[in-house]
RNA sequence: GGGGACGUAGCUCAAUUGGUUAGAGUACCAGAUUGUCGAUCUGGGUGUUGCGGGUUCGAGUCCCGUCGUCCCCGCCA
């Protein structure tokens, strides 16, 4: 139907017949003649229609409106120099049409299809009608750049000797981790299927079958709740190496994300990626998954306060606690309200306040705290924190974990209010060593990672006498602040994995239901391996400069995990449910509301 | 589960202390217009103020409930 698409036309083409065909983005009508910018994937292109040349396409071209689909043929000619539009590609031609076919015509859009207005118009209106958001040039192009990433992605993979493998979507529920997604058994009655929230036990079993190196651009469900990066269903490049180090897995993904970066088009990058320990990261970012694009590190000032008449530090720290401080340099003028503001988030952090000190360009210290330091603690405070008139210096004060977290998450916000974090950084960085256990809300150790991750080898001996102390072979890689994967080496012996879960307190009946199969399988020569998924949608994100994971998948959900497009989920029929085994148990109050069968 | 922001024309927003017929830009429709490219000019308001209830002489505005979208906390091995 076309000869070339509506991108492509240059000054070399002049005089060439041509057939185009797209979406009519404007009609600029003369009277006489009449201009329509023709819009497809690739570009717009400037057609002019003429009634001396066609009064027949000129009628049509007249009745045409904003996303008709037409097709055109004409020939290409020069536009008069001064008349040439640099803000488009074909700007220096344009296409003099006699023939204009409407393949079909369109309903008026429910919102402005121009990039610059649609980013002003509300989500759930671009959602319910996705398809149009889609035509948008910013979402052909972040979708264009997911699927050149995934290319070059699989392409780098498949020369590292990885094979592609497909796993099952419907698996079996493992308690731990996420919520499940369920699919009712209809020939087995009152059994379901769960979605998996990762193919980690297959990819497992792959190695065991010696396919040495696994990749799949996994889809993976979680029943959670959302955020701006985190969907019901999102898709990981998950991969599994047999017989490697976490040095091997690090190489690996260094070259996945320099390929990825170039892709992307943001140049090089320096490898190897930079590398800090998971206690490191907490001390001085407050974070597993460090902002390193700026400074603004934690410093501990315990030792400042050792004797201090300042009863909340003198208390915490005689509790065993830390005092650490954070240096917002030239900040010193930020308001009160603000310092209100962050007061509240650190005391939902759980602080017990914010203290902070403003230091005025005089130098002088304005503070609640200021009239109980001491000489000695003003003194070993301006040291140690670098303090010089117009800083803000804020403090925290209560057990290690407690002040890393709440300073993590002011470090955050304050580092974004004095303007430090650049959008057009990428600053990579691996979180290692992180703990192989933590204590859950009731006080019982449960996984950090999973429960197949492999413990350091040096620290065997604290397995049973202090479990916490023990570190894991398990990584992370972070950019920007954003967790964008992580993975670890895994256990590969079937004692090790038998004491472990005897660790993390599973009864011995329900390792056999729900681990048999995988200690079962270990029992086969299982080879040392490990690996690693990488969050594909929070990479593409990151890499196009988007808000939200959103913005690069095609169809998301929205924060209550609907379709607004499909209208999902939705009721099915009495049938359905039967077919399934399923009686319905609704809350009482309100049972008319909610989605409605469609 | 909790905290916060928002919901008025197709879209983005405005509307004084609760006060007359709810406006503007844009989109849309009609007409004019032969070099525009955010075309221009003239004319046209197309509205269940998310929904339900309440207070009031009178509600877009106040109160209660509810629905929806977004951000955050919890949650996400």
């Amino acid at each position: 139907m076309r000869s070339h698409t509506c991108g492509e036309l240059r000054k070399s083409h002049v005089g060439q017949r041509v057939q185009l065909c797209g979406w009519v983005d404007t009609v600029r009508d003369h009277g006489g003649v009449i201009f329509i910018d023709l819009r497809d994937r690739y570009g717009v292109t400037q057609v002019i229609f003429d009634p001396r040349d066609s009064q027949e396409a000129w009628d049509r071209a007249q009745g045409s409106r904003g996303e008709y689909v037409i097709r055109i043929e004409g020939t290409v000619e020069p536009r008069p120099a001064d008349m040439a539009n640099p803000k488009l590609a074909t700007g220096e031609i344009e296409v003099r049409s006699n023939t204009i076919t409407v393949l079909n015509r369109s309903a008026t859009p429910p919102f402005p299809l121009d990039d610059e207005e649609a980013a002003k118009v509300s989500e759930d209106l671009r959602m319910a009608y996705r398809y149009l958001d889609l035509r948008r040039p910013q979402m052909q192009k972040n979708m264009r750049y997911r699927h050149e990433m995934v290319q070059a992605i699989r392409v780098y993979l498949d020369r590292a000797g990885f094979t592609d493998i497909e796993t099952p979507m419907m698996t079996k529920s493992t308690p731990e981790g996420a919520r499940d997604y369920l699919v009712p058994s209809r020939i087995l009655p009152g059994t379901f299927y769960a979605l998996p929230q990762s193919p980690q036990q297959y990819k497992q079993l792959l190695m065991l079958a010696g396919f040495d190196r696994y990749y799949q651009v996994a889809r993976c469900f979680r029943d959670e709740d959302l955020r701006a990066d985190r969907q019901p269903e999102f898709t990981q490049i998950d991969m599994e190496l047999s017989f490697v180090t976490p040095e091997d897995i690090y190489g690996i993904i260094d070259g996945l994300l320099a390929i990825i970066m170039k892709a992307a088009g943001h140049g090089e990058i320096a490898l190897p990626l930079p590398r800090m320990k998971y206690d490191d990261a907490m001390n001085r970012f407050g974070s597993d998954k460090p902002d390193v694009r700026f400074g603004m590190e934690m410093t501990d000032v315990s030792d400042v306060f050792a004797g201090t008449q300042l009863k909340v530090f003198a208390g915490v720290l005689a509790k065993g606690g830390v005092v650490k401080a954070l240096n917002a340099k030239g900040q010193g003028n930020t308001s009160l309200s603000v310092m209100d503001d962050w007061t509240a988030m650190a005391k939902d952090a759980g602080l017990g306040g914010l203290a902070y000190i403003r230091v005025s360009p005089e130098g002088e210290w304005k503070s609640p705290i200021a009239k109980f330091l001491s000489e000695g603690e003003r003194q070993g405070l301006t040291k140690k924190l670098g303090m010089q008139p117009g800083d803000l210096v804020m403090f925290g004060a209560d057990k290690l974990a407690t002040v890393n977290t709440a300073l993590g998450r002011i470090r955050l916000i304050a580092g974004e209010a004095a303007g430090l974090i650049d959008p057009k950084k990428f600053a990579f960085t691996w979180v290692t060593d992180f703990p192989l256990f933590e204590r859950n809300d009731e006080g019982e150790l449960q996984a950090m990672h999973h429960p197949f991750t492999s413990p350091h080898a040096e620290d065997l001996a604290f397995l049973d006498s202090d479990p916490l102390r023990v570190r894991a072979q398990a990584y992370d890689i972070v950019l920007n602040g954003v967790e964008l994967g992580g993975g670890s080496i895994r256990i590969h012996d079937p004692e090790l994995q038998a004491r472990m879960f005897k660790i993390l307190g599973i009864p011995t009946a329900e390792i056999e239901d729900r681990f048999g199969h995988l200690i079962r399988a270990f029992g086969y020569g299982a080879p040392p391996h490990g690996g690693i998924a990488l969050g594909l949608d929070r990479l593409i994100m990151l890499m196009v400069g988007g808000e939200s994971i959103r913005d690069v998948i095609a169809f998301p959900k929205t924060q209550k995990a609907m379709d607004l497009m499909m209208n999902a989920p939705a009721r099915v029929d009495a049938k359905q449910l039967r077919d399934v085994h399923i009686r319905l148990d609704l809350p009482v109050e309100n049972p008319a509301t909610g989605p409605a069968s469609g």
